[in-house]
DNA sequence: ACATACTTGCTGAATGTTCATTCAAAATAA
DNA sequence: TTATTTTGAATGAACATTCAGCAAGTATGT
């Protein structure tokens, strides 16, 4: 009876997503280590089931399962379920500001080849999965009566949205153009989350062909400055 | 006992929505009638409990309270949970290519003056609404793991998107624009669902200025047949 | 070395709550 | 009466949360 358990056990932790294996080099001892592997190790199975089954049917069982791990985890790790989902929000915001902001670092100084960069990092492979876009889209779902989400989303934030700003109205300088600053960069942040929520919807659409219609959308505003290959 | 509890229910059904005052002209009454008059508020009170509380969180008992009817109801009139849930997807489905097709319709036969008012259209305040922007975006939250929900969604649906691509390919035989028609219309659609998702999300943004952005984006493209003010 | 207590991470059965669904009975209409 | 609509208590399933105990380490004492 007890070694029947035990295989079981065994078996099911066989499961371990590649993330574990990939941090596998920490020590899965260490004290506090353990401790922080842990919870990227269930974060990463939420985001999986969030994916796979969407917000309402993300049952802490199946986070479990899909850590390879016993029932109890989660309150053990994070206090509750709640709480593993913000951890979990806040993880991909993180993720998300970190990676847009390297972006813009790396791409230098000047303000066409910045605007153009912000726009790629978005359609970036290592942001732009299936599984983080549908991960996103429950938590957007979720948001509007959620004020905690709803801080979290707006990751996607002030300082985003102010840079945007910030770059068209450069160009706008540069180029003479006849925009509204203010208007062409919200437009231009809601295009890039539209066609994020398009990829998700999964049609035909796939993340080159919303990335060429981002750059149409440049392409046509700033003419002076773009072509469809890049910069002028 | 008894007619402290009828005071109760009585004191509930007074909190009846005005939506239902706006169709007490069909008599509550009439056998045929009433089951579809029953089955509309019960939707109505369901887009208000998605409204309020977000997916997860809409429960029968909810709905029910919020039509002012009693707990059983929603299994009698609809067959389930999930049934009463697609029926109204359905509706708002139904509503929104209603009132695009009628925008096109009342547009006449210029392309331009189509283009413009379906892009008026997305934003009229009969359709963009807080209430219904939130329940649309509860349901796409839910959509990627549900296929039935995933198909309704997309009621903006490839017709839809077909109109804005022959649209844009028009007006650039027009106009002799220098764009990629499909990439363009894609990234048209795209900024007006972005620019829902933000309303929801209720910065600081109003509908008049989610409207004047996808006016900035129309102008900036087609700047031969658009100013900001409407057509040239 | 070895034994002992103490710590930490984890397990999984038990508990209680929330909720969709059912249904017998009541109200209302035909 | 008979048929239809509505009610609300009862039922049962799904789930988050709790917790007593196990396992594996780690520190302390001998």
């Amino acid at each position: 009876m007890f070694l029947h358990l035990e295989q079981k056990n065994t078996a099911v932790r066989m499961k371990l997503s590649s993330a574990v294996q990939e941090t596998a080099d920490q020590e899965k001892r260490g004290r506090k280590a353990s401790k922080e592997t842990r919870r990227q190790q269930l974060i990463e199975a939420t985001i999986d089931s969030l994916a796979k089954r969407g917000y309402s049917e993300t049952t802490l069982a199946d986070v479990a399962d899909g850590a390879g791990l016993s029932r109890g985890i989660v309150n053990f790790h994070f206090e509750s379920k709640e709480k593993l989902l913000i951890a979990t929000l806040q993880f991909m915001a993180d993720e998300y500001a970190a990676h847009w902001n390297a972006a813009l670092e790396k791409a230098g100084s000047g303000v066409a080849a910045q605007l153009w960069a912000l726009v790629a990092a978005d359609f970036d492979r290592r942001i732009c999965t299936k599984r983080k876009l549908a991960a996103w889209c429950a938590f957007w779902g979720e948001a509007k009566s959620r004020p905690t989400y709803q801080a979290l989303c707006g990751a996607r934030d002030v300082k985003y949205q102010e840079t945007f700003v910030a770059l068209c109205q450069a160009l706008k300088a540069e180029g003479g153009y006849a925009i509204v600053a203010e208007a062409t960069a919200l437009a231009l942040c809601a295009v890039m989350e539209g066609l994020w929520l398009r990829l998700m919807m999964g049609d035909g659409l796939t993340r080159e062909k919303a990335h060429a219609a981002a750059v149409e959308y440049l392409v046509a505003v700033f003419p002076a400055h773009f072509t469809r290959e890049g910069l002028k």
